[in-house]
DNA sequence: CCGATGTTTCGGCGCGCAGCGAAGCATTTC
DNA sequence: GAAATGCTTCGCTGCGCGCCGAAACATCGG
């Protein structure tokens, strides 16, 4: 018998956080940022369907656990997702809560568009998501420059540029700083559009022609 | 104002799951499973510290979200990590649970020998995992051979062989089938050994000589 | 300054659920 | 068949924590 201890002492690190994700307002306060976006606590409180107070004493936990960031601006908060590891978290968890039963909701709002295109923290996720991680990995940099990029945008290291899980369509998605420039250009380029309160986008007459012809 | 139902009551798919995850008890189980390990339910109640009846209702939930699978074999019935997306959540989360606070512990037990190499379900996971996943990246196919790995193991689609973000060295390490043949190569070869009651692993001499040499 | 707005703190209520022990069911052993 | 072992079901108890409203604290506008 060892005295160090024991692996069952150790392990649960992820037991905290799964428990902080794992309460519903939360999860819905979690879900209302994935897509990326700022919010002042009162927006957060009101999505989550909570009292201001309740959600300031959630809001306070998620920091605490690291999961959201926050930047006081008067007396405002904006609270945001932390960081991409966080938002890959989610994603991995949501592919678990995936149940085999119901495979033809993704044919239904809100499904459908979600599936199609989606903000997933600062990256696009989705069938169109996919599509671009597939040309990135087949033509590399080469695709970068033809979508337009800049140059400095190009990955430097791993984490520059890295596979993430796609919950809808079970395949990879690209995540990273590449990532992020990738989806900042589309939206300023009008390829994409956001949809308003989800994170879905839509994919505007322009990228119909602009960028199905880079996939 | 649309009628359809909104994004924030969609969202949190991943909050049954999280919720169910974030149960230290039920942490405690997943956690000794994790190794990969068939165990039965006794084994995993006294693993986890409570009560048999306890340790059953835990794994009924656990099972009715579809994180465990069961076998039953005369009296005793086996659970396990039901596939290789629960455990790329868990460690998902894990890497959001490493607090930057306490960066010397990866220096001292139980985590140094988990840093250096460890299974993740089915696969290897580590400093050693993420290297070995440089070395295959490098050079495809070809180190599979070097490694004296039968060609039948050959990834087939992009599932059978998948970086996972690996917790301890926020570097990527190879998951899939392909990564599960190749830890049961390094296994009867007696490159690697299992540590008792931990998910570590160790490099045996042979491994030492062998293993090293392709990375 | 003073009232309005946004946010956090505090106190108290109530539900949900993890925990145990005892009893029930299944399977193996002698 | 009876006793032993492994696991699950049931009924109960207690604590933790999410919830709200009221009040305190901050910041902005006039």
């Amino acid at each position: 018998m060892s005295v160090m201890s024991s692996p069952s002492s150790v392990e649960p690190r992820f037991a905290r956080i799964a428990a902080i994700i794992g309460d519903p307002t939360r999860a819905r306060m979690l879900g209302a940022l994935l897509g990326g976006a700022c919010l002042p606590a009162g927006e957060i409180a009101q999505a989550a369907g909570v009292n201001a107070s309740t959600a300031s004493g959630h809001l306070a936990k998620l920091i605490d656990e690291g999961l959201l960031a926050v930047e006081a601006q008067g007396r405002h908060r904006y609270y945001r997702v932390a960081n991409g590891d966080v938002a890959h978290a989610l994603e991995a968890l949501s592919l678990v809560a995936e149940r085999p039963a119901g495979a033809d909701k993704w044919q239904r709002e809100p499904y459908r568009s979600l599936k199609f295109a989606r903000t997933c923290y600062r990256h696009l996720a989705g069938e169109l998501g996919v599509r671009v991680y597939e040309a990135y990995r087949r033509d590399g940099r080469a695709w970068l420059e033809r979508a337009g990029l800049d140059r400095a945008a190009a990955p430097q290291g791993e984490r520059d540029a890295y596979p993430c899980l796609d919950w809808s369509e079970r395949r990879h998605h690209l995540a990273g700083r590449l990532a992020s420039s990738l989806l900042d250009h589309f939206l300023e380029r009008r390829w994409l559009s956001r949809a308003p309160q989800s994170r879905a986008l839509r994919l505007t007459p322009q990228g119909r022609r602009s960028l199905l012809e880079l996939l």
